[in-house]
DNA sequence: AGATGTGAAGTGATTCACAGCT
DNA sequence: AGCTGTGAATCACTTCACATCT
């Protein structure tokens, strides 16, 4: 689930599990509701409930990082959201740049979550030479001649690709080879990337298939065991799951104004 | 990771690893690839590598669904096709709606995967009564004093919510109150849902926060194992991971009594 | 020969349950 | 008395390796 084509061997002794790492965010946002209400401490029985998780989980989790709770007591708020915030990375901050700003990337640069949370959104980055000036977010949109300067002079290292399809792979070998070394990916489509280089894939379409699977597996349960299966047309199936005709794929890329 | 309170307990005899199914929708793109390049046949091997995914586990998550290869030569792109779309519901079309049309909204109701893909956008909702008759990728918005009879009229059993965070749970209460048995939630909340209903969350600042952890172990790694703990100001920390102050800032309060 | 399908082994994550600290 | 921190047990997923079939 995590990236392409990782293999991180765990050698390194501060070995955090990834499915703690993947819930650490989680947490973190949690304690920092907490933290606005001005709690002072949280046991792991109410964080837990807060985040979405069952408390043996939660203090495991912890129990990676250290031993940052009072027994009989609970977990100090701000500490613990100094630890974590430290933990993943955060009491820094991440120069990011967008490519493809077309409704989805726009709704990126518009995402409030980054800004505050240890992340910059240093550039946007387009291919239509129309979009170029124009402002998205406060943010004039750069032409994708701009990339590997922009990407050199900021120091970014997190990239985020919302283009069509069709052009993730080319923008991502580009990103790559300007020094990026993470990705995060809303294009449907598999990326190939060098070892050492993390990909997270986001993809609202295989969401939503999962959901169907279970969906229907609900209805199938009130009709019998036997889900009652819909004979129909075989080769209705394939262009049900065709992809558009589109010329390249799915991502939308124009945004209307 | 899959849902908020699910617990389904797999006694169905019909059990698919959830791990199998979100995999699924990867090799039906995949698959959908090859099918429109008319490829006859793939062996596991290469359909695993489109897939990014090794070549032993998908085998045996085919094996899950049945046993719909040819041994000395592979699958049958189409048949297999079908067999994994019928797997997944995606024979019927499933209407869904999409609640809040901010930026995120309106991406997602022009995301053309939906189309192709055995969904349908039955109606685009927003509380604000100035969007209302507005038309968003061909479809007009709705208010939502209008939801619960789009829900009953369409038999709508999956839900998308894009609104803010301090509105998801009400926009979730009456989904679910309507009928909606499945939800996407893009809101950066935990929703709370009666049992039986299914929640899955997409998370962009998460995600980004994943990759911030990978990213600075890369560079902890380059200047030696004890990554230089920067000391700094513990009060720091909690305004890093604050949230902004916007307007709707993101974390409500935690649960409800 | 060449690929699938699958028991068995291995790895990782979750849950249990309780010892140990405040 | 209360809550954390953690070994041990359990469960889920992945990988191996090979018997089996075309």
């Amino acid at each position: 689930m995590a990236t392409g084509r990782t293999h991180r061997p765990a050698t390194r002794s501060r070995g955090i599990p990834e499915a703690t790492v993947a819930r650490l965010p989680l947490y973190l946002r949690a304690l920092t509701a907490l933290s606005e209400r001005s709690v002072p401490t949280v046991s792991s029985e109410e964080l837990a409930a807060a985040a979405g998780v069952n408390s043996a989980k939660l203090r495991k989790d912890f129990s990676y990082l250290g031993s940052y709770g009072t027994r009989g007591v609970g977990y100090d708020v701000e500490y613990l959201v100094y630890q974590i915030s430290r933990e993943l990375g955060l009491t820094q901050d991440w120069p990011v740049v967008i490519v493809g700003i077309g409704n989805l990337g726009a709704a990126l640069a518009n995402y409030g979550g980054f800004a505050s949370r240890g992340f910059r959104v240093a550039a946007l980055i387009d291919a239509d030479p129309a979009m170029a000036g124009k402002p998205v977010a406060g943010i004039g949109v750069q032409h994708t001649d701009e990339l590997e300067h922009i990407i050199e002079s900021n120091g970014v290292s997190i990239g985020v690709i919302a283009t069509p399809a069709g052009a993730a792979q080319q923008v991502c070998d580009r990103l790559v080879a300007a020094g990026v070394t993470s990705i995060l990916n809303f294009a449907p489509t598999v990326l190939t990337v060098p070892d050492g280089v993390d990909v997270r894939k986001v993809d609202l379409s295989i969401e939503l298939q999962i959901l169907a699977f279970h969906e229907q597996r609900k209805a199938g349960e009130e009709a019998g065991p036997d889900g009652g299966a819909p004979v129909a047309a075989t080769r209705a199936a394939a262009a049900v799951a065709g992809e558009g005709k589109g010329p390249d794929g799915d991502v939308p890329a124009v945004m209307p104004a």
